[in-house]
DNA sequence: TAACATGACCTTATGGTGCGAGGTATGCGG
DNA sequence: CCGCATACCTCGCACCATAAGGTCATGTTA
């Protein structure tokens, strides 16, 4: 199971994603997640709905009240096009992050730098 | 450049990973993580030497204050076993990290699920 | 009918973390 | 003497993940 702190900052891109295959709704995505996680991860309620609050807040999501088939009224979220940029942007962000763990953790050999003859 | 909300949680490991390949004091360390970095990060001190000194206080680093050849006295800080497991433990934890934001955010194929036939 | 389960939403309080800004000390060159 | 580079440090802010604790609505079950 990841640790809060190996999954700061990629919760909002997590939900974006999972947006970005059509709206949906705060506790499906939270099933979602969990499914599509595998044992990886467990988000709850408490982590997600704030995030979702957030990113509508950003306008990266809009949000419409619809009468579901059970019960209550679902807040189905979809991406906004900033939203897909911001996703786009996040993902990028995420490459790099990849890179610069492959450099500097992952990958014992030593970088070429400029005093390094070959 | 990298956001801090994309960095989070990984800086401790950058630190771990710096130190494997031999003690070093913060100033210098700061400096090959932005050299190494390549522009994608730059981190200042106020960022480093807090994590630094979290990790002596976890244990997983040893330190001990020497004179350099230059000016002031150096602390330096050297990998403890302890720091070495967390280390393997937190690289465990990255490449956890990836899978799934490899199944949800950057992989839009669908997942096999136990409700999809071949 | 009362109790419980489940789907569905929400907020508050807490603890952790990154980071800019600012401060101290030492030696060197102009 | 002043400034610069090396080298350390702390304070305060802002942000974020999360558990815990609520609120409704609709069943189902004792």
């Amino acid at each position: 199971m990841l640790k809060k702190q190996t999954l700061d900052g990629n919760i909002e891109t997590i939900l974006l994603a999972i947006l970005r295959d059509g709206p949906s709704y705060g506790y499906q995505i939270i099933q979602d997640i969990n499914t599509r996680a595998n044992g990886l991860l467990r988000l709850g309620e408490g982590t997600v709905y704030p995030v979702l609050h957030r990113l509508e807040e950003k306008g990266l999501l809009a949000a419409t009240w619809r009468q579901g088939d059970t019960g209550r009224k679902r807040k189905y979220y979809r991406l906004s096009p900033k939203g897909k940029t911001a996703l786009a942007a996040n993902i990028e962000q995420w490459h790099g992050l990849t890179e610069l763990i492959l450099r500097v953790v992952i990958n014992p050999a030593r970088q070429a730098v400029a005093s390094s003859p070959l």
